[in-house]
DNA sequence: TATGGTACGAACAAATATGTAAGTAATGGC
DNA sequence: GCCATTACTTACATATTTGTTCGTACCATA
């Protein structure tokens, strides 16, 4: 997001894995929210205030990032209304909704994969 | 992987997303380089030296770094034969085997999501 | 004795990601 | 005027990730 210089390793190396489409989707819920987030909203309509309270240890900052983020990536939708103390709302769009039954799966590999790793 | 300060907020938080299913299986697989050296695998049991040569400008380091993490975590086996020069194999586990078709999944949304990003 | 190939390891540097602390705009109610 | 509320924003500090460069052990072979 920042700037950054064009030709280091790191940039090109960045385009690699952009080019694939499996690590740009990777990409793309990477990070260490935006999956909680994307869960967090599933079915919901939650205010900025709200979503904070649902993470006691996200700062402020750090959910404003993750939120601009998965906006820009569109997988949520922003809605703000023109009221004081001003009233911002979150929602998931129709990708990231298409998202959540491999997410789910995801994560059922993830408790197995967890529960092997632990047992040794 | 290195030493880091315990208490730290990073490391708090870092446990509140392992304890999620979801995020400890996208943390797994998470990383600039994981995704690729586990696709390269698919079907194939490679050594050092070929999957460096599958991905031009991954550094030797790199790619030492993530196939001990990926061996840690269960998704990679490694061979090391007695031999000189040395051999050292890699082929996929069980479990990672069992992570492909979800993959493919994700692949086939990051090609259709990439799409409608693009479009604007 | 010197050399070459393989799979790393270590010290250092650059870039990004995340966290901390403080501040802002707008307005309705006191 | 003063304050409280909400959703941010900014400057700075810390932690991690990724990349650069150089070096090493091993032994068969020249």
């Amino acid at each position: 997001m920042a700037t950054r210089k064009i030709n280091s390793t790191y940039t090109r190396n960045e385009s690699t894995i952009i080019e694939c489409d499996l690590t740009y989707a990777v990409y793309m819920i990477g990070g260490r929210w935006k999956l909680l987030i994307l869960s967090k909203l599933e079915g919901k309509t939650l205010r900025f205030g709200e979503l904070k309270k649902a993470f006691p240890y996200i700062t402020e900052r750090m959910l404003t990032l993750q939120l601009k983020a998965l906006e820009q990536d569109g997988l949520v939708k922003r809605t703000v209304y023109a009221e004081v103390p001003p009233r911002v709302e979150y929602e998931l769009t129709e990708v990231a909704r298409e998202l959540e039954p491999i997410l789910k799966m995801l994560s059922t590999w993830g408790n197995k994969q967890r529960s092997m790793t632990t047992m040794k």
